[in-house]
RNA sequence: GUGUUCGUAGCUCAGCUGGAUAGAGCAACGGCCUUCUAAGCCGUGGGUCGGGGGUUCGAAUCCCUUCGAGCACGCCA
């Protein structure tokens, strides 16, 4: 569907053209003056020097050529040249009538649909997710559905850290608490046991244990690069038990980002790559794109037009060992090979810019991907605390993710029962529901690329720009609907009908703004239109269920216009908090 | 040092390819419930858009400069 601006400049250019002016002059924009107009253009004041004639009188002859104008209700030049624009009602509740009708609400689908990959998650096997997962979880997943929705496949990695030296301290520790274990028997030739020989949570203090160890002993930390080596190079007992490790923190990760609502089509990691590492180490030499340099393999990425000095792209280690940069590179190499995806995103840490600018150009330069294929790098800013620093725990430790939204949720648990009488076990489920909407409309209205305040009290909040205020709102439309449902009116056949009052019209413009909204969201991957849009579109909404009695309405086919109208609002609204990834209780 | 992002109300943030009087929310104050969820709605106060220059009929927006903050700058990921 055209967009519905499109639509008033397709009018407006034809007056243009009329009056004997460039077409092109006749774009429309929404108003910036809501109590003069609704829509305005200002191609007279622009169209003035051309034509050596006060905007005023261009203006003026314009708006001649709209007196019958189906689109507008009102048309008035003013000084200096403005162009007032108001539409007509049933303009406006024709083009609801074309969204209704339409499965994406007026979006136009891609064309050409891309194939594109998003890696988010990244978190490491064995640790505990905490905040610091969080954005690339939420941001993610977001983009992911918005990309769904515009009519591309998408395919989410979450791209796990499962290999390296992480694994080789696990099994070294575990081997000091339990050297007797088969997998360490270098002699066994046997079927290793299919249960696991720990739980998750001894996982998860063995980690940082050995960690710290190695830290202060150099023998320690020995035996874990033995160690890391030995799984590397493929020992059956190291890669049974790094199995193991690998099933039980995967199962671990699977609950806790479901819980987040969020989900990963593949589950891979710096592990399903390396086998390609060699391979690719020897193509890079033999294409003659890397070089050695101190010791180091690398692959020259600085370019003519750079205003800063862009370090070479480190493939080996000087030890000839390899690094982040080889297995995300590998993985580009895998990715090309069996999805072949016309565009991948990275949602990552902004802090990792300098570093996934390199690994980019080294893609392109080495012909990793085609030359069209584009590498996109979205970097999320920092989480901080009240005090604009760093998200920490009272103590000033790493906030564990499964710890803060316990805590957001029994906050929440705590609103919702207070001063009100919920069944228990409805209250628990609802406190959940909402409390994700908080958590994640609180990260996802702000810009990505922006550092923000995590204040979890401003984001539980039912009042204002929150989570808690869309599903409120959501809920309130839900109930009228119910209700009128209940008083044996049906929802079958309804037609929306001509606005009669301001809030109405206002709520329906608002409404005819969701496929640019989109449009837009989608070209900028830009979550926090999305929530601007439907902030917006709640706001619009309330004002009218106040000053509306619909289920008091004596006159049935306005009632059912209503109705109409309620439905397609909670349906976008609907839409618009799936693409955010959470979703509204049908109670609150 | 080099590069980069940012600086908008007391606080947290919007502001599209330059347009009229710079917008929300929170906090403060004042109204509105015998009627669909008052977790709402309506209203009041609050601003040198960090400073200075420039481009333009017109700048928070574009360019330059300056001050301030964050971040990144080959063997971590």
């Amino acid at each position: 569907m055209k967009k519905l601006l499109d639509l008033i400049s397709e009018e407006m250019q034809q007056a243009f053209e009329a009056a004997g002016y460039d077409k092109e002059l006749g774009k429309v924009s929404l108003s910036n003056r809501p109590d003069l107009c609704e829509y305005q253009c200002n191609g007279a004041m622009a169209g003035a020097k051309k034509y050596k004639k006060a905007p005023i009188m261009i203006a003026n002859e314009v708006a001649e050529k709209l007196a019958d104008s189906k689109v507008f209700s009102d048309v008035s030049a003013v000084a200096p040249g403005f162009l007032n624009l108001k539409v007509k009602e049933a303009f406006v509740t024709d083009y609801l009538r074309n969204m209704r009708a339409d499965k994406k609400f007026g979006l136009e689908e891609a064309k050409e649909p891309k194939k594109i990959v998003i890696d988010y998650g990244g978190p490491n096997v064995a640790k505990p997710l905490h905040v610091g997962h969080l954005r690339s979880a939420i941001i993610g997943e977001s983009i992911k559905r918005i990309n769904r929705f515009a009519g591309h496949e998408v395919i989410g990695d979450i791209h796990l850290g499962d290999w390296g030296l992480q694994m080789g301290l696990i099994i070294t520790e575990l081997q000091k608490r339990q050297p007797d274990l088969i997998y360490f028997d270098e002699n066994f030739e046997g079927d290793y046991p299919k249960e696991p020989p720990f739980t998750i949570s001894e996982l998860e203090e063995i980690y940082p244990t050995a960690s710290k160890k190695s830290k202060e002993d150099e023998n320690y930390k020995a035996e874990a690069m033995e160690a890391t080596f030995k799984l590397q190079s493929g020992v059956r007992g190291y890669r049974a038990l790094w199995n193991h490790i690998l099933a039980v923190s995967v199962a671990d990760l699977k609950r806790n980002y479901e819980n987040l609502n969020v989900d990963f089509d593949l589950w891979k990691g710096e592990s399903s790559v390396h086998d390609l590492i060699p391979d690719m180490v020897a193509y890079m030499k033999d294409g003659g794109y890397a070089r050695i340099s101190e010791g180091a393999l690398v692959v020259d990425v600085k370019e003519e037009t750079d205003t800063k000095e862009i370090p070479p792209c480190m493939i080996l280690k000087s030890d000839g060992a390899s690094l982040y940069n080889t297995t995300d590179l590998a993985t580009i190499m895998e990715r090309m090979k069996e999805i072949n995806p016309d565009e991948i995103i990275y949602v990552v840490d902004k802090r990792q810019e300098l570093y996934f600018e390199q690994v980019f150009r080294c893609a392109r330069k080495t012909k990793l991907v085609k030359p069209e294929t584009e590498l996109k790098f979205l970097g999320f800013g920092t989480m901080n605390g009240k005090d604009g620093k760093p998200f920490k725990t009272r103590e000033g430790g790493v906030m564990r993710l499964e710890n803060l939204i316990k805590e957001i949720n029994e906050e929440m648990y705590k609103k919702i029962t207070e001063n009100r009488t919920v069944e228990e076990e409805e209250a628990r489920k609802t406190a959940q529901v909402v409390a994700l909407s908080a958590v994640k409309y609180g990260d996802l209205s702000n810009q990505a690329s922006k550092d923000y305040i995590f204040d979890i009290d401003r984001f539980i909040s039912f009042e204002g720009d929150t989570g808690p205020y869309i599903l409120y709102t959501i809920v309130r439309i839900k109930s009228i609907l119910n209700k009128y449902k209940e008083q044996g009116g049906s929802i079958e056949g309804v037609e929306l009908q001509d606005a009669v009052s301001e809030s109405e019209k206002a709520l329906m413009l608002e409404i005819t703004k969701f496929n640019s909204m989109m449009e837009a969201a989608v070209e900028e991957i830009a979550p926090h239109k999305i929530c601007a849009y439907i902030y917006d579109l709640a706001n619009a909404f309330n004002r009218f269920y106040h000053e509306t009695k619909i289920l008091a309405e004596e006159d049935k086919e306005k009632q059912k216009g209503w109705v109409a109208l309620l439905i397609l609002t909670r349906d976008i609204l609907e839409t618009c908090i799936d693409l955010l990834g959470f979703s509204a209780p049908e109670r609150m």
